[in-house]
RNA sequence: GGCGAGUUGGCGGAGUGGUUACGCAGCGGAUUGCAAAUCCGUGUACACCGGUUCGAUUCCGGUACUCGCCUCCA
């Protein structure tokens, strides 16, 4: 039994899904301008370990997960604007398709390091135009939005029944606290856009209100309607997008489509914070998953730090977190390595993460959990098996010949090493300490650390370690 | 101004009307020539003020502080 917090509600739910055969979730992917930052993250990982309990409870091939790209977007245009201005070649249009096309590929890369399932549909908000125009036609039919100007505008005095509920607001309400400049064709302050008007040289569609672009709820809306239908499961995505973006798909969804539902829980995950803070490029405190993945922070240590927060908490990124991520993991990897599996997950854990996504809880009761528990634990997690683990076999006490496996230019001093770990062995064996941890100090300058085991002497390598072949061989 | 979230031991962070969270760090011990790894042990915390109760960190009300959203930022 799953229990999710509906945002919708606010209360946790038990979850029944509409059709077993066939849970549906639904997931606001990216904008795609640029590298997604470690905040983008969030979500992805939030409703991947979501998309894997509901694989786990009802079957892998029985959940269809749809998170969409937004490739449709004034940022795009002027990310590609600027590039043309600094000289790139071709069209305006091509440089906005380039770069949309760049930043999914950067997306999908940066999000498999950490683990991250492919959702089943990934669509892109340029490949359901027609249906996003064939909505909004119906909307104006039914009278819940007008045209005015080249625009399409949803009447939020059509349902005012229903708008306003997801975030807890009224129209009223957000009329007095409005920031928002009111553009002259509203009928009302809080009218949305669903398509607006687009010059000669930017992405445009033709359609009944002219040549223009969709507003960005349409977008959504569509799409889920597209592969989900009139009402599905689940929809997800960052607390920040409630409103007023959710807010508007619910209109716009149940208005045009009165016998759905829409969404039947809503979820939303928490903002994620640095050292204390908002991230954001004033305070310096900016970076993406791309500059992480590079300075040699392993996607799941990233994986494992978002976990170690319920999703509907704000999160804190600090090095320390990710320190310790990375001594746990290191523990777990340790415990786990060439152990099989046990062929069930234990139930604490389906439990924990049952009862709405209780990552931390799950995270905690894995430390007492049996090697092959644990391993089985951590596959449900989304955690790669050790052995497939690059950094962590990197860091493992290994023989010279297999950490330098490859490295044909190192081979000499690689054998040198191993000489010199074969006479360290020996003056251990024959009690001659002292000798031996004067080869154990020489071989540490050399960014070498020796540790012996069960099997013999083992050397780890980092990648500050310099082997200078002539010290070796005075060692020898 | 409107809406909402939070405040737990050195740190992170669950949970509960009365009983040990857990992890990391620390400390003590076992083991080890030393080290590494491993194992064992160890911490009477729950913002403040009232109320309900036999009993509240846990329920209710208020105060303080922090934070988020209301700006097509997840």
């Amino acid at each position: 039994m799953i229990r999710l917090y509906n945002s919708q509600t606010r209360q946790k739910e038990v979850f029944t899904p509409l059709d077993p055969q066939n849970v549906r979730m639904y997931v606001c992917g990216p904008t795609v301008y640029d590298r997604a930052h470690l905040g983008n993250a969030r979500p992805v990982l939030v409703f991947d370990l979501l998309y894997r309990l509901l694989r786990h409870h009802y079957g892998a091939d029985h959940v269809t997960y749809v998170r969409n790209f937004t490739d449709v977007d004034d940022r795009i245009n002027e990310t590609a604007q600027r590039r043309k201005a600094a000289g790139a070649s071709g069209s305006l249009e091509a440089l906005i398709r380039a770069r949309s096309d760049e930043t999914i590929e950067w997306f999908h890369t940066d999000m498999d390091a950490l683990g991250a399932l492919r959702p089943n549909h990934e669509p892109r908000a340029t490949e359901y135009i027609a249906q996003m125009i064939a909505m909004i036609e119906d909307l104006i039919a039914k009278s819940h939005a007008y045209a005015a100007e080249g625009h399409a505008l949803f009447a939020v005095d059509s349902w005012k029944e229903g708008y306003g509920k997801l975030s807890g607001r009224s129209v009223e309400d957000m009329i007095a606290g409005a920031r928002v400049e009111v553009a002259p064709y509203k009928k009302n302050p809080m009218d949305f856009v669903l398509w607006k008007p687009s010059d000669d040289d930017l992405p445009g569609w033709d359609s009944p209100w002219g040549r223009g672009r969709p507003g960005w709820h349409i977008e959504c809306s569509a799409m889920a309607h597209a592969l989900l239908g009139e009402t599905f499961d689940i929809h997800g995505g960052g607390m920040d997008l409630q409103f007023p973006h959710h807010e508007n798909e619910i209109a716009q969804s149940r208005c045009a489509h009165p016998q759905g539902e829409f969404a039947k829980v809503w979820m939303h995950n928490e903002m994620l914070q640095v050292e204390g803070k908002k991230m954001s490029k004033s305070l310096g405190n900016f970076f993406t998953v791309h500059d992480l993945l590079e300075q040699g922070v392993p996607g799941e240590v990233i994986r494992f730090v978002m976990l170690s927060t319920h999703y509907r908490k704000p999160m804190d990124w600090t090095e320390k977190k990710r320190d310790e991520a990375e001594r746990r993991l290191t523990r777990w990897f340790r415990k786990t390595e060439n152990v099989d599996p046990a062929p069930t997950v234990p139930s604490v854990i389906v439990e924990a993460l049952s009862d709405d996504l209780n990552t931390h809880l799950a995270l905690s009761e894995m430390n007492s959990l049996s090697a092959p528990s644990l391993k089985a634990a951590m596959r449900l997690l989304g955690f790669p098996d050790a052995e497939a683990v690059d950094w962590f076999r990197a860091r493992q006490p290994a023989t010279v010949g297999v950490a330098l496996d490859g490295e044909g230019n190192l081979e000499f001093a690689q054998a040198l090493l191993n000489d010199v770990l074969i006479k360290w062995h020996s003056l251990r064996e024959s009690k001659d300490y002292e000798s031996a941890d004067a080869i154990r100090a020489a071989l540490a300058e050399m960014g070498v650390v020796v540790r012996s085991s069960g099997t013999g002497p083992q050397a780890q390598l980092t990648g500050s370690t310099k082997l200078d072949p002539a010290k070796l061989e005075a060692l020898k």
